[in-house]
DNA sequence: GTTGAAATTCCATCAAG
DNA sequence: CTTGATGGAATTTCAAC
């Protein structure tokens, strides 16, 4: 899982990142080299889990989803049993976009997205009933400024 | 832009959600359907914008972002030209990898990739400097638990 | 909506320089 | 590394049912 990664996987990675439906032949010339190399280094890095799942942004809103929320969690429980709860709760939940677990006073932030305030409000009370937590804040989204999962690489 | 989606697109996009590098065959068979009717409504839904950008999920430990940090901001000054300032800060910064307006006394919150704990103040220097805000604070994240784009449809 | 066929392009591989 | 060639797929379009 340990690979070297040089400039030109690089380049070929930001160009990925651009827009993974290009041709072989596009992004070996994006990136200044012909299709063998790139093919070869495109299926190491692959192999070696650089390069992951391949998928498509969709346009929530278009979809209905309308609210994002930021959601942060106090605990007071540690246990192993406890988190292994959480965790498996935070998974089987689609609506979970994003889970960390944090350094200092809050111990969790998720990102959740759903239909609407009721939509999280039935989330939330389901979570509540699942597993203990101290303290929960969520913070509601008004306006997505900027989102991508590109790396500034 | 508004389009009326049914059952069968939103199967589609579940499957593209998965992986986007399917053949157009493999997703009609998956939905149930056939290529030609598969491939239409996926035109329709890419020219309306339901569908964009197709990417890569990176792995970016193994990439050397080895540090997410969730930011939490408030400003005291929400003039328009204030404004127009701060998100192009946030627009022009690729290590901003999510940026929402908030409702509530917290304004704005960042996600933000960099490669580690220097890095991040790095960031957090240049944009201080840029603009005036009147509180800050940084989450650092000790593990990324779930991280997902795909809608739950 | 379906199936099937067409031209074109692309993928994935391999040989040769 | 490069170029070039290859067979087999996939894409995109279209006609016909």
């Amino acid at each position: 899982m340990d690979v070297r990664i040089d400039e030109l996987d690089r380049k070929i990675l930001r160009t990925m990142q651009r827009d993974a439906g290009q041709s072989l032949d596009e992004i070996a010339k994006v990136v200044g080299s012909s299709k063998t190399p790139v093919w070869n280094r495109i299926r190491k890095m692959r192999d070696a889990g650089v390069i992951g799942q391949q998928t498509v942004m969709l346009n929530a809103e278009a979809l209905g989803f309308e609210a994002c929320f930021f959601v942060l969690i106090r605990t007071s429980e540690h246990e192993a049993d406890w988190q292994a709860k959480f965790l498996k709760a935070l998974m089987d939940r689609p609506e979970v976009q994003e889970a960390h677990r944090l350094a200092g006073d809050i111990d969790y932030i998720l990102k959740v997205r759903v239909q609407n305030a009721r939509a999280y409000d039935v989330f939330y009370q389901a979570l509540i009933s699942e597993v203990r937590v101290f303290n929960v804040t969520a913070l509601l989204s008004m306006e997505e400024i900027k989102s991508t999962v590109a790396l500034p690489l």
